[in-house]
DNA sequence: GTGGCCGTATTAGTGTAGTAATACACGTGC
DNA sequence: GCACGTGTATTACTACACTAATACGGCCAC
């Protein structure tokens, strides 16, 4: 296992805020396999210095992650990640799917959408990640 | 059509701005038919003064009403509720409800649920929504 | 015209999220 | 012991969202 910090990168100005680009690259790199159980997250003064981005927001973003289970913090070793792809999604993140969903599925109602206009918007978005 | 401020209510302390309340429920009024077409909004002040908020926050949730094509501004009349129900979804809503189900999706995804998971909690929320 | 009603533009106050700087605690290898 | 590596706690700065106060322009009834 080497130095995963070269999978990374973020943009500063792109409105969406800096951790937040850093989970979701963490997730998606564990979700595409490219990240794996075992693994250690690039320390945040080390990919702090190539994203240039100050550690802190680093930091933020790995504990974030650690708060949802998805890496651990082992002392005197970094951030691992753990064994969360065999094991299914946790509870926790399964809660935060069935809200996004809601808040879609709202939205679509009360625009008038039909159930069968909600399927096949739900659909697309499943054809477009690849599913 | 009389007078609509009694349907109406709004939660200072629940996190969710006011006007975002407001806005939601102009669009659960209207999905659920009982604000239509033709149909005038509570004024700005009327409705602040029942609701005790500043009438600018009511008028910041009309506003983006109107931005999104929900109702209309007539001059010297008010807030006019559109015939959004039979002309379907503008381009604008749909996009909306897009993205929503987009980030659902992709997180569903990052979490490792399968098309399957994922179509059980879309119909969850369906059903839940009462369709 | 006048008064009263509509929503709006402008400006300011307040709270909070995001980011950053500093100092710290812990673990490892020498 | 010491040096160097982890991530963290605390604090402060900054930007933006939300709310509110004031002043304004348009429309209608009289």
């Amino acid at each position: 296992m080497g130095d995963f910090t070269t999978l990374f990168s973020v943009n500063p100005s792109s409105g969406v805020p800096i951790y937040r680009q850093l989970i979701e690259q963490v997730l998606g790199l564990i979700a595409s396999g490219r990240l794996r159980a075992g693994d250690e997250l690039p320390s945040v003064r080390q990919l702090g210095a190539v994203l240039s981005v100050n550690f802190m927001t680093i930091s933020k973003a790995w504990a974030r992650l650690e708060a949802d289970g998805v890496v651990l913090h082992e002392r005197g070793r970094g951030m691992v990640v753990q064994a969360v792809g065999g094991a299914g999604p946790t509870p926790q993140q399964l809660r935060q799917v069935r809200e996004l969903m809601d808040q879609a599925v709202v939205r679509g109602v009360q625009c008038g959408l039909s159930r069968a206009d909600l399927k096949a918007v739900f659909r697309a978005s499943v054809e477009e990640c690849g599913l």
